[in-house]
DNA sequence: CTTCATTTATGACTACAATCAGTTTATAGA
DNA sequence: TCTATAAACTGATTGTAGTCATAAATGAAG
């Protein structure tokens, strides 16, 4: 997403409201961690860590929330002191796995093709994630999407500056170096392109599409906006 | 796991046929309606009549099943005979209007302008409509990218329809009248510009962009398609 | 009219996400 | 060390979406 403008209107600390918690990361740096946030990540581990692996096996309908905190220890209260509903734990969950598949999609890119083909190399490993197991994906698209539960969601920004940075960047590599203020461009044409893949992969995931077709109409609609900047 | 020693796990409903009902629509046509038929249709136009002026006055959230059911003269179950879930009947519910809103969008677009004028009109309609209840708005537009429950949803094919083919004749017009297979490239663009238009609005709902910077936004971004395809 | 089959309706019931008043644990200060 | 304050934790409880066994309504056929 663009600009995070520096408004700053959130006034978040003190003035009496408490309505927003989740126990925050307080880990500033350096400095000794404490107890108390030892206690803290160690939990959050376990948490994530029996989601992960009960969504995997049973599936997300299928998984209660108080299998989920009996298998990582804690009680069924705690569970949404770290997440603020099943659907964002969801998100806490497999946030990192997409943000590695995300690096890993762009770190991986031949470089000497054609943008396109650059691009669909980068969709195509993101999609292959998502394909792994798409009765999560849904949930996990749709709460990326739009969050369920009012206040902060799981902070899912590193991902998307990721993908913005990394097709922005592919963008401008494969432009001819002239434009002067070619790095907002790119990072429009990045957030034109990300917008037609996460359309395509809600309709290949929602299974409304084929794998074959995702791909043939994904690389038709990025021609698009591809053909138009460059040409 | 632990708690009773009787595994049992696997059991669940799983087994092959779903059972996917909702009162269909069967009307053919002319023919006499009959009893059954009209009843059915009766206690459809309770039920979409109740629920859309109890969410409209109270909020999503904080509207029961059990609340439209009574308002409708039904019993609860009635309810999930219509609409496979909440979030299905509020799409049941403002279907229609989003319908008329597309309609009413691409008929009072002013053909003088250039396209990328008269795409702002029609996109600044439809979200003018989501504004007026963006609690509303984001449950829906939610629930037609993914819909949550299984087996068939209220079908909105008419509604894409209306908005694909009224940006493709668009784009037609307002290209110049050469390309031979320019009908399947102008749906294409389409999408395109929809899938701009669709996760935009996405953020402007989510309240991650204010109503300036969402009309900025997806002008530059629609712009990008719009220069590449006429260009 | 009287079966009979099929579709539609019902509401008591179930399962479960999420809450909240009360409890425990950690840290800072004395 | 002890005490006070705040942060984190807990599980019994609650509200409600959605189910399901049963019943009622409808239409078709005789």
């Amino acid at each position: 997403m663009g600009g995070s403008s520096s408004v700053t209107e959130g006034i978040r600390i003190v003035a009496g409201q408490r309505k927003d918690q989740v126990v925050g990361d307080a880990v500033t740096s350096g400095s000794a961690p404490g107890r108390r946030e030892r206690n803290k990540q160690e939990k959050l581990a376990r948490i994530v860590a029996a989601a992960r692996r009960l969504f995997r096996e049973r599936g997300f309908a299928e998984t209660t929330t108080q299998q989920i905190a009996e298998a990582a220890d804690i009680g069924t209260g705690t569970l949404f002191l770290y997440a603020r509903s099943k659907e964002d734990l969801l998100v806490l969950v497999f946030r990192d796995e997409m943000l590695e598949t995300a690096r890993a999609a762009f770190s991986t890119v031949d470089r000497t093709v054609p943008l396109l083909d650059q691009l669909m190399q980068v969709f195509t490993t993101m999609l292959d994630y998502h394909e792994e197991d798409p009765a999560i994906a849904r949930i996990l698209l749709r709460e990326v999407a739009i969050p369920n539960a009012a206040g902060a969601p799981t902070d899912i920004s590193e991902l998307l500056a990721v993908i913005f940075s990394g097709l922005a960047d592919l963008v401008t590599s494969a432009l001819p170096s002239e434009a002067p203020n070619s790095d907002g461009a790119a990072l429009l044409a990045a957030e034109n392109l990300f917008a037609n893949y996460y359309l395509a992969l809600l309709a290949r995931i929602g299974g409304r599409m084929t794998r074959k077709q995702f791909l043939d109409r994904l690389r038709r609609l990025i021609a698009i906006t591809v053909d138009g900047a460059a040409g």
